[in-house]
DNA sequence: CACGAGACCTGTTCGC
DNA sequence: TGCGAACAGGTCTCGT
């Protein structure tokens, strides 16, 4: 479910706090942990999860790619939400869902619930976080992400556009929505070359990136199916699954290929695999 | 370095 | 109605 946008929408709710006087984390306390699925536990393990995790105070909230960061007085936690997680915060008395695995306990009757159907999902409390988010790639939304920066970093590399954008190493934050989203803003076909943009193709792909994403924010992400709820952006798609309607551009029917295991979804008519 | 296959999981939806 | 197959927002690791 969660890619930047949507990661991005939760963090913003959990750091002002919502309705119902659901407060902002930032300042609750844990005050205890209850696992249901350990294999949430990505490091350390469970018990010294449990022992650590115990007294700290949660002094922020923010993103970094899809990764929650949460500094604590002592260590970060670090979550991943990967296919089907859900992270709220309600008070303890609220019914609980279906797929709730984790649940941090905190100050005040509150709890920080972890939902996640499939248990793709991680948690990691580390002395270190860079350790991890170093291996990122830049935020395509920074001011730092410059049409030059993406440009020098497509040209080092020799793949297909589509299973290089989903490559966290080399950017941040997109997964199979955004991608295909963003390469049909920029015109360009997913298994373009990266080496073999022009230097137009490369701002369009700039722009057509930062467009996508900021269109998914400003609809509070996408919602599918049942995974998550509270985004309108699936309104807006104009390729991700929708093979076979009309493309909003052009008419023609939008097609549907695999491309690197995953779905890809691109008009054929407006992102040609070549130019004539 | 690039790429594909398989693994990790469970739930919903589709096709017969 | 039932039942198996296909499919799903993401990484990670291993082999070629």
């Amino acid at each position: 479910m969660p890619e930047l946008p949507e990661v991005e929408t939760i963090v913003r709710k959990l750091r002002t706090g919502g309705k119902n006087g659901v407060p902002p984390l930032p300042g609750l306390r844990i005050t205890g942990v209850t696992l249901r699925w350990s294999g949430h536990l990505a490091e350390p393990s469970a018990a010294a999860f449990r022992r650590n995790v115990r007294g700290r105070t949660i002094q922020d909230i923010h993103r970094r790619g899809k990764y929650f960061v949460l500094p604590t007085d002592k260590g970060t936690l670090l979550i991943h939400l990967k296919m089907s997680g859900d992270l709220l915060l309600e008070a303890a008395r609220a019914p609980r869902d279906r797929f709730e695995r984790t649940v941090l306990h905190l100050d005040g009757g509150w709890e920080l619930r972890f939902n996640d159907a499939r248990k793709f999902g991680r948690i990691y409390l580390l002395d270190d976080p860079e350790r991890r988010l170093d291996r990122l790639g830049p935020e395509p939304l920074d001011p730092g992400f410059t049409p030059q920066l993406l440009g020098e970093r497509l040209s080092a590399r020799r793949r297909a556009l589509k299973p290089l954008l989903l490559d966290q190493a080399f950017l941040a934050g997109l997964g199979n929505i955004y991608a295909d989203e963003a390469l049909h803003r920029a015109s360009l076909h997913p298994l373009r070359r990266s080496d073999g943009l022009s230097e137009p193709e490369v701002h369009r792909l700039w722009r057509g990136i930062r467009e996508a994403l900021r269109q998914g924010l400003r609809h509070n992400g996408a919602s599918l199916d049942w995974v998550y709820r509270g985004g309108t952006f699936q309104n807006h798609f104009r390729v991700y699954q929708r093979a076979g309607e009309p493309c909003s551009l052009c008419g023609t029917s939008i097609v549907r290929a695999v491309i690197g295991q995953r779905a890809a979804h691109y008009c054929p008519s407006c992102q040609p695999e070549r130019w004539p």
